[in-house]
DNA sequence: TCTATTTTCGATAACGTTCTCGCTACTATT
DNA sequence: AATAGTAGCGAGAACGTTATCGAAAATAGA
C-alpha cells in the first residue's frame, strides 16, 4: 500500500518556501501576500493537492465528521431523514459516517462503545425500538461529545432533540376519524417504551375522551405490516370489533388495509384506516391510505443544524424542537361518498 | 472546543511504562508480556480509552474508511444496497462515509473532486443517470485509490464492477410475457446512456427476436412513476397500442399500472405489466406487480467485499461480478385465469 | 561461570498539518 | 534620519499513534 499523495511539504519544496507559508496560503488567512497565495494555490491545483484530514484532525480538535446512528434505512422515513442530514452536512463541510443498528440494542451499544470519539465531532442518533438503557449514550456526553436525538429520543438524558409533533398528529388523525363518523376506534402501535409511541397513544386517547369516546382496542407490537396483520387478528376476534384503525405508521396502516381487503371488508365504508408518515406507498395502495405526513427531510436538516451548532459553540443551549405534521386525507377514511 | 480524551500517553504515564509498550499491548502483538498486556488493557478500559483514528491513519496509510457515492437512498434498491455495504464494512472494521449526489452530475464531480484522498481507503460508487464523462473518477484511480462501481457502472475505465444480471433478467421478463400470450410488448425504460438500461433493452430485444416478434414501442425517460405515466401516454396514443409493458424498474411498472387502472384498462387480462427490482411496493399495489428480483443486499455486500480486497491487496485482479436475478410472477401478468 | 540467544521493553523518529514565536524588511511617523 | 510599527515569512514544536532500532534483562547452552 504505498499510497503517496502530494503534501503541503511537496508544494513548499517545489516553490522554495516554508510549509508554514503554504499552510497559511491554503487557508487564505492573513499574514501572507496575495502573490504568494496565488502561487501556492496554483501549484496546489497543479499538483492535485488534497488536504489530509487525518493530519488536520489531529492538530485541531475538530474533524468535520459526524456519526449518524440509525436503526435502518430501508424505509421511507429514515432514508428521507438521512437525505436531509447528508445534504445539510455536506453544505456545511461535514462528512457523514453512517452506522446501522439494525434495530438491535446489542449492535447499538457495540457501535456507540466502539466509536472513536476523537475522530468525530458529534453524533446524530435515533435509538432502537427496545433501547431502555442509555448508558452508552451518556458516556458520549460525559466525554463532552455533542449528541442530538431525532424521531426516537432518549428522554432522560439532557440532549437536544428533534421530532415531529407526534401528539398533535395523533390528535388530528383521531379527530378526522371521529369527524367521519367512526366511533369504535382502535389503535395499533409500536413498542410501548418509545417516546413517539407514547405521544401518539396519548394524542389518540385524549381526543377520544374529549369526544366522550373510549378506545376500542390498543395493540402494541412491532412496526411492520406483517405485525399489523396479527394486531388486526386480535382486534377482530373480539365480539365488538372496531370500525376504524389508527395505525402508528403507514406500514402498519397498509398491513391493516391488506388484512381487511383479504377479509372482504370494505376499507373506508365499513372500516376506516389512517396511518402516520406519508410513505409514498400510501398513495399507491388501493384504497389509498389517509395519513399524517411527517416532515422527515426537515427533521434531518434541523437535527443536523442543531448538532453543528452544538459542535461549533459549546455554550449552545439544549433545544427540544418539534416540527408540525400535516393531515392528508385519502380514500381509506372515506365514508358515504365523502 | 477543549475536547480532551485519554491517550496512549496518559496510560503510559499512569502505568509508568513507555508509550511504545502501551501501543504494542493494545494491538496484542508479540514483544510484550502477558502481564503487562493485561495491565495495559485493564487500565485502558478503566480510563475509557478510545484510539484516535486520525493519528493511526496518519502514521499508517490505511484509514479504515470508505466513501460510498450514490445518487439517492430514498428507494428500496439503493437503501438495501447501502445496508449490505454498511453491514459488511462494519464487520470488517471499516467506516462508511455516505455521499449523495442527488443524481446530479454537478454534485457528483464536486464530491469526487473534493474527496480527501488521504483520509479514505477506497470508493464505492454508483454513477448518476447522466454521467457520461468519468474524468473525475479516473483521477481517483490515477491516485491509486481503489474504486468499485455497482449497479450503474462506468464501462470505459478499468475498475471492478458488481451488478445484477440485467440482460438475463430482461430476457426472463420478456420470455414470461411471451409465454403468457402477450405479443405486442413495449418497453419503458430509463436514460439511454446507462449500462443497465442498455443491457435490459438488449435482453428485451433479443428475446423478442428469438420468438419472431418485434418491439411495440420503446420509450426512454427517467426512473420515476410519474415519468412512466408520460411514457404510457405516448405508447397508447398510437393506433397499435401494446398489450404488455416491460418496465425498467418497479417504480415505472407501478406508474404503468396506475395509468392503466385510471383508464379502466384491466391490468393482466388486457395489458400485462412486469417490472424490475422487487420493491416491496410491488407486492402491495393491486394488481400486484410481476417483477425481476434484484439481489440488492448481496450487491452491497459483494461490492464492499471486492473493494476491501482491493484495499488490502494491491495486486488483487479486477473483478466483473454479475449476480443472478429471479423472476417473480404476480397478478399483473396473469391472463385468462392463470 | 561465561557467552549466546531470546524476550521484553524504551527512545526516538516519523506521518501531515497547524500554531506559536520570532526574525527580517519594509513603511509610516516624527 | 531615527524610531516605531507592520507585513510577510521561516523554524520548530505539537497533535496521538506506529515503526525501527537498540538496550537491558532473562534464559539457555557450553
Amino acid at each position: 500500500m504505498p499510497k503517496r499523495f502530494t503534501t503541503i511539504k511537496d508544494i513548499a519544496k517545489t516553490l522554495g518556501i516554508s510549509v508554514a507559508t503554504v499552510s497559511r496560503a491554503m487557508r487564505d488567512t492573513y499574514d501572507v501576500s496575495a502573490e504568494t497565495r496565488k502561487m501556492v494555490l496554483d501549484m496546489a491545483s497543479k499538483m492535485n493537492y488534497r488536504p489530509n484530514f487525518n493530519a488536520t484532525g489531529l492538530v485541531k480538535s475538530d474533524t468535520h465528521k459526524i456519526a449518524v446512528i440509525i436503526p435502518s434505512i430501508t424505509n421511507f422515513y429514515f432514508s428521507t431523514v438521512i437525505t436531509g442530514i447528508q445534504e445539510y452536512a455536506l453544505e456545511k463541510g461535514y462528512q457523514v459516517i453512517l452506522y446501522l443498528t439494525n434495530d438491535s440494542v446489542h449492535w447499538e451499544t457495540k457501535i456507540v462503545r466502539e466509536l472513536s470519539l476523537s475522530s468525530i465531532d458529534g453524533v446524530l442518533a435515533c435509538i432502537t425500538s427496545q433501547t431502555d438503557d442509555f448508558k452508552h449514550f451518556e458516556e458520549l456526553i460525559e466525554a463532552d461529545l455533542p449528541v442530538v436525538f431525532f424521531d426516537r429520543v432518549a428522554g432522560s438524558i439532557g440532549t437536544s432533540t428533534v421530532v415531529q409533533d407526534d401528539y398533535a398528529g395523533a390528535c388530528s388523525a383521531t379527530e378526522h376519524l371521529i369527524e367521519r363518523g367512526y366511533t369504535r376506534i382502535a389503535h395499533i402501535t409500536g413498542p410501548i417504551g418509545l417516546s413517539l409511541t407514547k405521544n401518539r397513544l396519548q394524542g389518540y386517547l385524549d381526543t377520544l375522551y374529549k369526544h366522550g369516546l373510549s378506545p376500542s382496542g390498543i395493540v402494541h407490537s412491532g412496526f411492520s405490516d406483517e405485525e399489523a396483520k396479527n394486531d388486526m387478528e386480535k382486534l377482530f376476534s373480539t365480539k365488538n370489533a372496531p370500525d376504524a384503525i389508527f395505525a402508528v405508521n403507514d406500514r402498519k396502516g397498509i398491513g391493516a388495509i391488506l388484512w381487511l381487503r383479504k377479509r372482504g371488508i370494505k376499507v373506508g365504508d365499513e372500516v376506516g384506516v389512517i396511518g402516520f408518515t406519508n410513505d409514498p406507498t400510501s398513495k399507491i395502495i388501493s384504497p389509498s391510505l389517509s395519513t399524517v405526513a411527517e416532515p422527515a427531510y426537515e427533521i434531518g436538516q434541523k437535527s443536523c443544524e442543531v448538532l453543528i451548532k452544538h459542535i461549533q459553540k459549546n455554550t449552545f443551549p439544549i433545544q427540544e424542537i418539534t416540527l408540525p405534521t400535516e393531515l392528508i386525507i385519502r380514500e381509506s377514511t372515506a365514508r358515504g361518498g365523502k
